[in-house]
Parts: C-alpha cells; structure tokens; sequence
DNA sequence: ATAAATACTATTGTTTTAGTAGTATATTGA
DNA sequence: TCAATATACTACTAAAACAATAGTATTTAT
C-alpha cells in the first residue's frame, strides 16, 4: 500500500513553492528540476492543484506557479485528498451502503480507525509546518557535517 | 490508496477462524462461500498465511485450517503486513539509502508520521479484539431491530 | 512577431491486482 | 484398495491502475 506518486511529487512540489512564498511565481521546469520530475507530469499535477484554489498561475513569459494561499491555510489532508483521491482504505468506509452487512462489520471499523489515524495526521499538519520541519532538517543536517 | 483484496479478504476470513477458536478446523470453501470470496483466490491467501504461522491446515476429507495461535496472540499488524507486504507508504520510509537527501527531508518525515500512526492502529489491536468487535456489532444490531 | 511560459486532452507502455487453471498430494472411509 | 474430498503449490492471464509522454492551443513580455 503505497501512495502513487502524484503524492509524493505533488506534496514536495508545493513544500518547493511554500518556502518561496510571497516572491512572486516560479517556473514549473525550474520546480521539475530541483524535485526530479518530469515537467509533463507536474504540470498535470500543478493544474490539479490549480483547479482546486491550492495554487495559481500566470501564463506568459514571466510566468509561474505560486501557492493561492498562506502555507499555514493549506492543510495536508487537503493537498494529499485532491492529489491521491479519497483516503479510503476501503471503498466500505465511504460508501456504508456498498455492501449489506456494514452495521455489523468490525473489519469495516477497523478500516475506518485507520483511516480516522491517517488523516488526524494530515488534518493535523499544514504546508507551514512542512516548511518548518524542512528548515529544521536542514539546519541539523549542516550542524552535523561541520561540527 | 486502497488495501487490496488480500488485506480485506484475508483478514475476513481469520475473522471467520477466530471466531471458531478451539472448536477444529474449517474447510476452506466454507470460509469462501461464507465471506463470499473466491475459493482458489482463498487458498492463495490461507497459503500464506499458513507459512508464516499464523494458521494451520489438515489435509484430506476431515480437513480444513484453523488459527495456529490463540487469536489474542495475533496482531493486526502481523496479518496486514503478511497479507499486503511492508506497510510503507513510501519506499525511502523503509530504505533510508534509497535518496540521498533522505536525512533532511520534510516529506519523508510526514510519510514516516503517517505510517506510524497506520501501525499504531495495528499493533493495538489483535483478532481477538476483531472477534470482541464484531459481536458487540451483531449485538446492537439485532437489538436495534428487536425494539 | 516570437520566444517562452502555462492549459488542456489524448494516448501509451508498464506494473500491479485479482483472479483462474491445473496438477499434485494427503486423508478418510466404504 | 479405491473413490471422494480436502489442501498444496505453481503458472498463467485479463483487467485495472499508474506513470508518464505527446501534442496542440493559448497567453504574455519584449
């Protein structure tokens, strides 16, 4: 069970644009090539993000992607729900009429705790905290080689 | 992000075994037909469930599998990860040497949270509190239909 | 104009999933 | 002993999902 990589591409992509926000857009090719992704495929990813108010866009030569609001607004269930799809473990849990005997299943309700765990993570974290954790890596990163 | 159907059917059906716990084995079909899944697609899973010990099979006409340990004995998280490989949502979560920025990155440390919150879950319950689930489960349920 | 950026849709190769098929082996009991 | 019925084990396959790639259209700064 692994998240597909529209996840994992699309969440570090938009930790890419959050450090830099508020300085104006930046290139998608430029985004692509720090995070090693197909430019093709991040745009895919970006036009996702943009149809769903996450990020915005201007076309044109000095154009580019920029996050559509503060990082601390932007919670991770949300860009991990519009990127994966539902976080559904099975469909089960979100649909209670998919199958007869959901009043009285107790494989459904485990499903359901994991979920409820997954996404009290997510739900609990936003792109500001992302950025945050990624300046704290990396100043003991540092730390670490030049001690 | 789904578990597949060797999560979902595998652990139905130890459901079925656990709630039988000392009283002999079960023939396979009538998991199968019970949980309604396929009888030859069971035998894959009991198969590998049987190999890692957490069921036991008897052969011949009086045959038929049964759990090999007492059900409080069996995590959930022994079962899942038997059923659907390692729980890791991404790979660099498992193999820190898979990327080489491993050490400082925001994203692995949220996938890292997330699945830990997912094995949390697991790892507190066993299939005897499935089997204690689910009977609370018919429980209500018939009473909610008899009054 | 034109160069360089995003917008959007269609297509495709690969991998995974979910199952089927088939042969072999063990056990019971008439 | 032999037929019936169970599990054991491996190989194969259809369908779906995934991860891109391709290509055309549109916008904007210079």
């Amino acid at each position: 069970m692994k998240l597909t990589t529209r996840s994992r591409y699309g969440t570090r992509a938009l930790l890419n644009l959050a450090e830099n926000y508020g300085n104006g857009p930046i290139f998608l090719h430029e985004t692509a090539r720090k995070e090693g992704i197909s430019e093709k495929y991040l745009q895919q990813l970006f036009h996702t993000l943009k149809v769903v108010g996450i990020i915005k866009s201007e076309r044109g030569v000095k154009g580019g992607f920029s996050l559509a609001k503060d990082p601390s607004n932007i919670q991770l269930s949300e860009v991990i729900t519009v990127l994966e799809g539902p976080l559904t473990l099975s469909d089960c849990v979100a649909d209670e009429f998919l199958c007869s005997k959901t009043s009285s299943c107790a494989t459904r309700e485990l499903w359901k705790r994991m979920n409820a765990a997954l996404m009290g993570v997510l739900e609990s974290m936003t792109l500001k905290d992302l950025v945050n954790l990624q300046s704290e890596k990396e100043c003991q990163h540092s730390a670490s080689y030049h001690i």
